[in-house]
DNA sequence: GTAATCTTTGACCAGTTGGTAAATTTTTGA
DNA sequence: TCAAAAATTTACCAACTGGTCAAAGATTAC
C-alpha cells in the first residue's frame, strides 16, 4: 500500500530511495518548464505529467499537491537567487563589485532562464505565495544598501539612491530572461544567446562604470 | 431577440448603442484588473464578471469569448505602449531626447501599472498572442536604434549598442509597475508611490546622464 | 525465495471552466 | 403608445480541473 504521506512530502526527514531522488528532479524539472511558462494558476498537473513522462497520480504521489510542488520550486530558487548579491563584499573596490555583480546576475538570466521567469510570474501575479521570503530578500537589501552608502560618503561611488541602484540591476539584467520572446523579435532569431549576453554585459559595464563613477 | 453577433463584435463596424459603450468599457476595466493579475490562462470569466457587476451570459454578449476581451485589451495596450518611443525626436538634443524618453516611460509604469502587467504577463509566458504585433514594435525600434546611432556618429552620445540602450530603459522603468510587490516590500509601505517615482526618476536620470554623456 | 515495502496505474469524483439556448425584461424609435 | 430591437437572466452542458482510492506491479531486505 502505498504511503503519500511520507513518500510525497518532498523535503521529508525519512531517508529517500533511489527511485524517489530521481521520480522526484525529473517532475521538478518538469514542473518548472509549465509553471515558468503560464504561471501557477495557468499551469496544469496534468501538462507537468505529460512533460514529466508520468502520469499523473504518479506525480501527486511524489508531491502531494499542485502547490507542493511550486512551493519547492521556489523554496530552491530563492537561495540561488539571493546568492549574487550577498556576495557583494564592503571591502572591495565599489565599482569592481558592482559590475561583478552585474555579470554574476547575467549569467543567473542567461543559465536559468526559466527559474527567473518563475520568480518574474509570483511577483507579477502580486507574490502571493513568497510573502516571508520577501522579507528575508528585503533585510538582504538593506545591508548592501548600506553597504553602499558607506561607500558613498567615502567618496568612493557617486552620490545615489543605492534602492534604485539595486532595482535598476535586477530589472535590467532579468529583462533578458523575462522578455526573451520580446528581445529574440526585436534582435532577431539570428543573433546568438551567447552574443546577445555578451553584448548586454558590455553595454551595462560602460553605463554603470559611467553612471556610478565618482 | 439578441444578436450576439453584431453586439459582441466589441470593434465592430455596426454602430453601437450607448449601453454598449458603457458595459464594454465596464467589461474591459474589470478584465485588465484580473488579466493583469492571473495572466491569461489564470483569469476567469466569473472573476471578471464578478468585477464588472455583471452575470456571466452578459459579459459574453458582449464579448464573444475571454479571448476576445484579452485581445481587444492588448490591442488598445500597444498602441499608447509604442508612443512614447515614438515622440523620440531625431532633431532634438540627444541626451535631452533620451531622459524625457525614460520620463515618458516612468509615467506610463506609474499611471497604467495594469497595463504594464498585462504586457509583462504575455511576453513572460512566451507573446503567443501578440507576435504579429511585436514584429510592428521592432520596426520601430530598428527606426529609432538608427537615430541613435547617427547620434553617436556625430559624438553627441557616447558609442553604445542602441539596442541594449533601449532594453535597459525598457526594463527599469517597467520594473516599477511589474515587480511593484517586490518594490514595496523592499522600500517599505510607508513609501508612497509617487515619492518612489520621483526617486526613480532622480536615480536612472543620473545613471544615463553619467554612461551616455560622450 | 518471500514478505514487506515502495511504486504505478486505471477508474473515479466533485467542483470549476468556457460557453450556449431560450425565455424574459428593458430600452429605443417612430 | 407600442412594436421592434437590445439587454439580461435562468438553466444548462460538455470538457477540464485538482485530487482520491484501491488494486496491481515492482523493489528491496532478509
Amino acid at each position: 500500500m502505498a504511503q503519500p504521506k511520507s513518500a510525497s512530502r518532498a523535503a521529508g526527514t525519512r531517508k529517500r530511495t533511489r527511485i524517489q531522488r530521481e521520480k522526484e528532479e525529473i517532475i521538478l524539472e518538469a514542473a518548472l518548464d509549465v509553471f515558468s511558462t503560464h504561471g501557477f494558476r495557468g499551469a496544469t498537473i496534468d501538462q507537468i505529467a505529460d512533460h514529466a513522462g508520468l502520469s499523473k497520480p504518479n506525480l501527486l504521489y511524489y508531491f502531494r499537491t499542485k502547490e507542493a510542488m511550486h512551493r519547492q520550486l521556489l523554496d530552491q530558487l530563492l537561495e540561488s537567487w539571493l546568492r549574487p548579491l550577498h556576495e557583494i563584499d564592503a571591502q572591495g573596490d565599489p565599482i569592481s563589485e558592482i559590475q561583478s555583480y552585474i555579470g554574476r546576475k547575467l549569467e543567473l538570466a542567461r543559465d536559468f532562464p526559466r527559474e527567473s521567469r518563475l520568480f518574474a510570474n509570483e511577483i507579477l501575479q502580486g507574490a502571493p505565495r513568497i510573502q516571508e521570503e520577501l522579507v528575508e530578500l528585503r533585510d538582504l537589501v538593506e545591508e548592501k544598501a548600506q553597504i553602499i552608502l558607506n561607500w558613498i560618503r567615502q567618496g568612493k561611488l557617486a552620490k545615489c539612491d543605492p534602492h534604485h541602484l539595486i532595482f535598476s540591476i535586477w530589472s535590467t539584467t532579468q529583462h533578458y530572461a523575462d522578455f526573451d520572446a520580446q528581445v529574440t523579435v526585436v534582435l532577431g532569431d539570428a543573433k546568438k544567446t551567447k552574443d546577445r549576453f555578451e553584448d548586454a554585459g558590455r553595454f551595462l559595464s560602460q553605463l554603470y562604470i559611467g553612471g556610478l563613477k565618482p
